[in-house]
Order: C-alpha cells, then sequence, then structure tokens
DNA sequence: AAATTGTACAACCGCCACACC
DNA sequence: GGGTGTGGCGGTTGTACAATT
C-alpha cells in the first residue's frame, strides 16, 4: 500500500509563497536552524507542508545562493557533469557552488538541451562530439563513460568521506546546533544573491530580500559583510498580499550585494587535497584539463585516481 | 491593441533510501 | 527483520511574463 501523503491536502497552501511566508520560515530557521521539518508547519504556523517548507528553504531562501545568469563555464560545468553523471542533479550541483539542484535542472531543461540538440558536434569538444558523430564508436564511448562515472563517483564518495570534518567549519553560524544534510548544503554558503531578474516583477525572492527584511539576519552572522545595501530601511517596505507588488519591485532592482570573502574563503573546498577532476570543476582557469580529461583513455583517467 | 504562442522557472508530486523503533 | 516516518531527489506541471503575429 501506498503512504499517505506527507501532509493531508485540506488546509495546506499551495503556489507562490508570499513574503509573509517567507519572512515567518526565516524568522523561524534564524532560531531553530534548519531541519526538524515535520515540526515547521506547526511551529511557524505557515499553512504548508514540511516538504513545501523544506524546499522553499533549500532552493530560494538558504543564504549562498545565486541565481540567473549562468556564465559560460558553469554552462560547461553542466553540460560536462550531466554527461558524466545523468541527470543526477544533486550530485552536479554540489560541483556548483551558490546553485541548487533545481535551478540547474531547470537551466538544463530549458537552454542546455536544446542548445545540444541543436548543436550537437562542436557543444564542449572531442567528448561529445566522439560520442554523437561515430555510430560505431558511440557504444563504446558509452561504455566507457558509464564506467568512469563509476570511477568518478567512488572518488567523490571517498573525497566527501574525507572532507566531513571540514564541513563542520563551514559557515552555518545561524544554525551552528544542526548540522546541514542535504548535498547541497555542503556547498559554501555565500551570500551572493541575484534576483531573477533585475526587470522582473516576480516576487523571485532572495536571500538577500530576506536579509533586508530581516535585519538580525545579518547581525546573527558574524561574518555578513557590511555593504551600502544593508542600510536599506526595511520600514520603507511596503509589502502587499501579492509577490508583484511595487515594493518587491523596488527589492529586485536594488543594488545587489558583494560576496562575502571570508565566507567563501571559508567555505571553498581546500584545493590541495582535491583530485584532479575537482580541480578543473572547481577552478575555472583549469577548464581545458577537464576537456583533457574526458578525451583521455580509461587507463590514462583511471590512473588519476 | 488584442490574441496567440513561446519561454522560464517556481512549486508540486511521487518514489526511494535511510534511520529509527 | 519488518514497519513506519522523514528527508532527499528527479520528473513534471502550472503560471507569469515576453515575444510574436
Amino acid at each position: 500500500m501506498g503512504r499517505p501523503p506527507c501532509c493531508d491536502k485540506i488546509g495546506v497552501k499551495k503556489g507562490p509563497w508570499t513574503p509573509e511566508e517567507d519572512i515567518t520560515l526565516v524568522t523561524y530557521i534564524q532560531e531553530h536552524g534548519p531541519g526538524n521539518w515535520r515540526f515547521v508547519p506547526t511551529n511557524t504556523g505557515l499553512s504548508r507542508c514540511s516538504k513545501s517548507c523544506r524546499l522553499r528553504w533549500t532552493n530560494y531562501l538558504r543564504p549562498g545562493i545565486k541565481r540567473g545568469n549562468f556564465t559560460d563555464q558553469e554552462e560547461r560545468k553542466i553540460v560536462h557533469l550531466q554527461e558524466l553523471l545523468g541527470n543526477r542533479w544533486a550530485a552536479i550541483a554540489s560541483y556548483l557552488p551558490q546553485r541548487t539542484d533545481n535551478d540547474i535542472k531547470n537551466y538544463w531543461n530549458t537552454h542546455l538541451k536544446k542548445k545540444l540538440i541543436d548543436f550537437p558536434t562542436n557543444q564542449d569538444g572531442a567528448s561529445t562530439s566522439s560520442s554523437s558523430s561515430d555510430a560505431t564508436t558511440g557504444a563504446k564511448g558509452q561504455w566507457e563513460r558509464k564506467l568512469r562515472t563509476n570511477v568518478f563517483m567512488a572518488k567523490q564518495a571517498l573525497t566527501d568521506a574525507l572532507s566531513l570534518d571540514k564541513k563542520s567549519t563551514t559557515s552555518w553560524q545561524h544554525a551552528p546546533h544542526i548540522t546541514p544534510t542535504a548535498p547541497i548544503n555542503h556547498q559554501p554558503e555565500l551570500p551572493l544573491m541575484q534576483p531573477r531578474s533585475l526587470n522582473t516583477t516576480n516576487y523571485a525572492l532572495s536571500a538577500e530580500n530576506i536579509a533586508r527584511m530581516l535585519p538580525n539576519w545579518e547581525k546573527n552572522s558574524s561574518k555578513s559583510p557590511q555593504t551600502s545595501s544593508d542600510s536599506i530601511n526595511t520600514s520603507n517596505l511596503q509589502f502587499q498580499s501579492h509577490p508583484t507588488s511595487e515594493g518587491l519591485k523596488n527589492y529586485n532592482n536594488s543594488e545587489v550585494s558583494e560576496t562575502t570573502s571570508l565566507l567563501q574563503d571559508e567555505s571553498k573546498p581546500d584545493m590541495e587535497s582535491l583530485g584532479f577532476l575537482e580541480k578543473c570543476l572547481f577552478d575555472d582557469t583549469v577548464a581545458e584539463g577537464y576537456d583533457r580529461f574526458m578525451n583521455m583513455s580509461l587507463e590514462e583517467a583511471d590512473a588519476l585516481f
């Protein structure tokens, strides 16, 4: 028998989150930290199911999420990682700090998939072209990639295991008593926020917005920067019941604060301890190295691990 | 200017893995 | 070892907005 849904359908609100709901959720997480999602709706009074709360936090409210404007480098990484890992968006997201799996998934479905269909052979070097342009070598290429992926995953698991102690030093200051469990939370908490679009009228929201709504948010994060945008007077905000209010429009148009270098430095992986592939992925300057990896023979690739 | 079509993305749904009892 | 609850993940949908006719 199938399990009942995580929350009964009656009385559970659906659809876009309002600023008020976001504030409520963020305020609660500020005090209690993320986790124990099942208690969040009852403790906050939100008419949302626990899953919805977790998703909202994970994908949009938590610090360190960058939205929109994927760079070429990020695009290349996504394409390569998708080829390596398949549609394992959470795993791919773990190599793209500041991006959520949902964001990457959406970007793939709306942009990259189409691009690859339009330009299947010259997308990203030999690895793609070799598999798509030659049917006879295609099967072998797939087999090799599969094997390589297995090796890669084993390596990743090892790296993750070895870096467990390092994760405990990440900037989870606002919830030090709770260790993030989601893979994406293993990534740096970079308060670099970007609105969905500078001219959007959506309440696309960003944690920066929430940060502005909540003066204590910055206060509680000892390493957060004090930028000019922080001086925005929250009393000027006039939230309306609908997300597309003018107040929020102004929000999204306001200056985007800079990244906290401290947080970034702190949470960036220790490059010394990373393997060849990880270095390729994290360091934009060695993207060619990644291509080299993809073009290596299986034996050569294995030797790296 | 209005209607239609296309695009982007936030959010939901259902399944699965894991932890706990 | 089996049952149950929770969190996580990937696929998919709904909807707002933009572009085109």
